[in-house]
DNA sequence: TTAGGGTTAG
């Protein structure tokens, strides 16, 4: 052709276009330009549309924009509605509003181009805005704008709304249109009406490839993995050549019910295919191995892929995510940022999930930010997600913030937010917001109750939130639900209900590993730790493997029964299995070792103060403190303050109970003090008690007595044992007596109480009141806990009571405390017979105090263990000080070192002297 | 018009 005239240049580009050849297209409208030719309006529209295709051509789409602004075209219905569809697909929704406002004339295709643009940007709700606009506006629907209608109604899951707009279409005539009968399969679909679906599909007269994905994808989403395999089987049965929207939908399927032998499958087909590289089967593929535990093979099929889109991106962010691979989540969000303008709320809400710690508040706060500039943050999901970030973070006021100013909320939303209060520990805003939620029309799914049932951990709370709510699942039915059911259980199990929890636990038909857990978890912290040990097996045996949670349930059963060996066999599987990397299992791993008497290994697994949670350095601190390191327990508390983490009361009563073992008194003055006014923790009656001991044992037993008249609590057994305890120790007959009635007041089956007061008679030579309470005890039938004390010798443990001689070797036993009695007194031992409790002669009572269970197993000990060797003995009742201090002496004279672990702490004996200090 | 990425819970 020798001369070109517009008409010809506008076909060729158009052309171009039509087959795909953008660049050509572009280069020809370049020179088009340079030869003064003016495009037109056909043109330009298909060269717009052409930039839909590739987020490679938004900088093209942009600059047409800007050249159709400058010869003044930006009023014509075409061009306008082509940049309106532009600016929709890439989700610049503000711009592509703009538009479709501002335009003089609109069309059918302007409305549904606008409609197209929400539905695919996560804003169905505002497309269904539109539709009815377009309704009142008296403008009729085509195929394509009831297609988008439909799906918008799918996306909002409202079948309600669904059946209204099928209606509209039957009216219409549209229903047996192919587009129209595929919207309705997948809207069904959503619904997870399968049935009605598969209906619509089996009565359509012409069928196409969209079809059998729209059914498949229908049977997939629902989790019937074998039903689509089978109509896929269909469909090649049909000569329908599968395209890489039906392989997508297949691989999706096997992800979402978590099967990765037929994923693997459908990939060799894939490949067979030859679809390998297609971009959304890379995709699917991507995600479903993340999602089946393969993350190193989602990583690698992303940096193979040949050629990415944002979901590529997106799917990579949401894998890091899942495999807790927070940072690297991070640093592919500023890849993607620097690399492309192109962005999506999804993308957003992957960002925002890998900002889920208090570490990470900067870092969301600038996603946020983004958000903001992206124009996203109207989107519902931004709100919701941005309230669970907050929330994670723990910045509750910035959550609430973000929930105050979104414009639309769901069940979601209040999910988020309740479960936002249960995480930061705020049990009264979870239940305002729980009834709130109620109020506002909403009604509780499985998420709100299983968000809900966890603000009640403690046995106060049980009656006040945790059986009202117990009731409202019972009222709507949701205590059948499997997932309620176990939060249900683990609810009882955390207030120490174990009579509830068994109850469940019995009657439970799907035990799953969440069940098991939390009865481990209950037994080992209120229950007894023999029987968590031997769910701990039973589990095992079930066939269910353990998990993190089975194994810190493990280590508490072990550090409450003090059993090191088995502690320590539990770490090591821990260890072998790769569990140690777990913060929750360490903890529970250094809370054994604390317990069972290994400070040095509790140190060794220590994490950097960084990586600790405030329960690491709760542990860390009641660690030293029940040890007698009373300055390093101190020093970590204002460590933990510095790294910035908030103590919470469990802190505090460590750190008060260190203050007072260590005499410090001034020192738990003065942070009781603080506790309210410079961290906001409210003293409890376990707070109160540390005060009232810490002065009590001090001899301060007046001002002991104020503090309890004063307290804002009401005094419970632990007050009056506690300061009857103390005027025992500081011989105050009068004021025990007062102590000791009142609590017997409030326990009078407490034998500690008639044995206090009968120590307190006693020391005072009231042989005629100790009597008295004797008598008492009996008339009440009270026993006093018989004594026992144990020791591990070469992995056996023995144990002995008061006065024992049933071990075979008694005669070497007796020889030994005979000759330590004599090597300890040249040293300087007086006997304490002030801890003899019967009325007789100084040498009956020496003679009884050298019955002690705790000396016979020292001398045991002593006997059967290899020289040099730490000796371990534990007691089931408080140490006695004559024991105490036999202890300290015989640790001088026989060199070696010796452990002794009450119900309370720790005593390690060296050289005559004890961690105590010999205040305890 | 179909597919793939996301928020609450576990």
């Amino acid at each position: 052709m020798s001369e070109r005239n517009e008409a010809s240049w506008n076909t060729i580009i158009s052309g171009c276009v039509g087959v795909g050849l953008y660049a050509e297209a572009f280069e020809l409208f370049r020179k088009m330009l340079v030869q003064n030719i003016e495009p037109n309006i056909f043109v330009l529209s298909s060269l717009i549309s052409a930039c839909n295709k590739s987020a490679s051509m938004v900088s093209q789409g942009i600059q047409i924009h800007g050249f159709v602004a400058k010869i003044g075209l930006l009023s014509d219905v075409f061009v306008s509605t082509a940049l309106l569809h532009f600016y929709g697909t890439y989700g610049f929704m503000s711009n592509a509003r703009r538009f479709f406002e501002e335009m003089p004339e609109r069309n059918v295709v302007s409305w549904t181009s606008l409609m197209v643009g929400y539905s695919n940007n996560g804003d169905p709700e505002e497309a269904m805005k539109i539709y009815s606009r377009m309704r009142r506006e008296g403008i009729s629907c085509n195929q394509n704008s009831f297609a988008t209608v439909i799906s918008s109604c799918g996306s909002l899951e409202d079948e309600l709304l669904g059946r209204q707009v099928l209606a509209h279409v039957v009216v219409s005539g549209l229903e047996s249109n192919v587009s129209v009968a595929n919207s309705l399969i997948s809207m069904f679909g959503s619904f997870g009406d399968v049935e009605n679906a598969k209906c619509v599909f089996y009565r359509m007269g012409e069928r196409d490839i969209i079809s059998w994905n729209s059914i498949i994808s229908a049977y997939s989403q629902n989790g019937i993995c074998e039903e689509s395999l089978r109509i896929f089987q269909k469909m090649r049965r049909a000569n329908v050549k599968p395209n890489s929207t039906t392989l997508s939908s297949l691989v999706s399927a096997c992800s979402s019910v978590d099967n990765l032998k037929w994923g693997t499958g459908i990939h060799g087909l894939v490949v067979k295919l030859g679809l390998d590289s297609i971009v959304c089967i890379c995709n699917t593929l991507v995600t479903l191995y993340s999602e089946s535990g393969r993350f190193e093979n989602s990583e690698l099929l992303f940096l193979e892929m040949p050629e990415r889109d944002l979901i590529s991106w997106n799917s990579m962010l949401a894998s890091y995510v899942q495999n807790g691979q927070c940072r690297e989540a991070l640093e592919l969000l500023a890849e993607l940022l620097r690399m492309s303008k192109i962005r999506s709320h999804v993308t957003f809400a992957s960002a925002m999930a890998a900002c889920s710690s208090p570490e990470t508040l900067l870092e969301g706060k600038t996603v946020h930010a983004l958000i903001i500039r992206a124009g996203f943050h109207e989107n519902l999901l931004m709100g919701n997600s941005l309230i669970t970030m907050y929330g994670k973070c723990g910045v509750m006021g910035a959550a609430e913030r973000a929930f105050h100013t979104m414009a639309a909320r769901d069940g979601v939303t209040w999910n988020a937010l309740i479960g936002g209060f249960v995480e930061n520990e705020e049990p009264r805003e979870a239940m305002k917001a729980f009834k709130s939620m109620r109020e506002n029309g909403l009604s509780a799914n499985y998420i709100t109750l299983v968000n809900i049932l966890g603000s009640c951990s403690a046995p106060n709370d049980l009656l006040t939130y945790g059986m009202p709510i117990h009731a409202s699942i019972v009222h709507t039915g949701f205590e059948r639900d499997d997932y309620v059911k176990n939060s249900l259980l683990t609810m009882y199990a955390k207030c120490g209900d174990l009579a509830s929890s068994n109850f469940i636990f019995a009657g439970f038909a799907n035990k799953n590993a969440v069940s098991w857990n939390a009865m481990i978890a209950a037994n080992a912290h209120h229950g007894s730790g023999e029987e968590a040990l031997k769910l701990f097996v039973e589990m095992h045996r079930s066939g269910l493997g353990f998990d993190h949670f089975s194994f810190s349930g493990g280590l508490a059963a072990s550090s409450n029964l003090a059993i090191l060996e088995e502690g320590q066999q539990l770490h090591n599987l821990i260890i072998k299995l790769g569990f140690d990397s777990d913060l929750h299992v360490t903890n529970a791993a250094m809370d054994m070792y604390g317990k069972c008497g290994e400070m040095v290994d509790v140190l060794k697994i220590l994490p950097e103060p960084s990586n600790r949670s405030r329960l690491s350095w709760n542990i860390l601190i009641s660690g030293f403190s029940r040890h007698g390191f009373f300055k390093e327990a101190l020093e970590t508390f204002h460590e933990m303050l510095q790294v910035g983490i908030k103590p919470d009361h469990v802190t505090f009563v460590s750190l008060l109970s260190a203050c007072n073992h260590g005499g410090l008194i001034d020192e738990g003055l003065a942070y009781f003090s603080s506790m309210t006014s410079e961290f906001g923790v409210t003293p409890g009656i376990e707070h109160c008690v540390c005060i009232i001991d810490l002065l009590g044992r001090s001899g301060r037993l007046g001002e002991a007595e104020k503090f309890i008249t004063e307290m804002p609590i009401p005094p419970n057994d632990l007050v009056w044992r506690s300061l009857l305890s103390a005027c025992r120790n500081h011989n105050n007959l009068e004021l025990g007596k007062k102590a000791a009635e009142r609590l017997l007041e409030l326990d009078p089956s407490d034998d500690a109480a008639y044995v206090l007061l009968s120590n307190v008679c006693a020391i005072n030579g009231r042989w005629d009141d100790v009597e008295t309470v004797r008598k008492k005890m009996k008339s009440n039938n009270i026993r006093k806990k018989p004594a026992c004390s144990w020791v591990k010798v070469k992995n056996k443990v023995t144990s002995f009571g008061m006065g024992d001689r049933s071990h075979a070797q008694t005669e070497q036993i007796y020889m030994k405390l005979k000759d330590l009695m004599k090597m300890i007194k040249q040293a300087g031992y007086v006997p304490d017979t002030s801890f003899a409790l019967h009325d007789t002669d100084e040498e009956q009572k020496e003679h009884n105090l050298w019955n002690h269970s705790e000396k016979i197993a020292l001398a045991f000990g002593l006997i059967n263990s290899v020289e040099g060797s730490t000796i371990r003995v534990f007691k089931n009742l408080r140490v006695c000080g004559d024991c105490h201090s036999v202890y300290k002496h015989v640790s001088e004279a026989v060199r070696r070192d010796i452990v002794l672990r009450d119900p309370y702490r720790f005593h390690h004996f060296s050289r005559g002297k004890c961690s105590c200090g010999d205040y305890w």
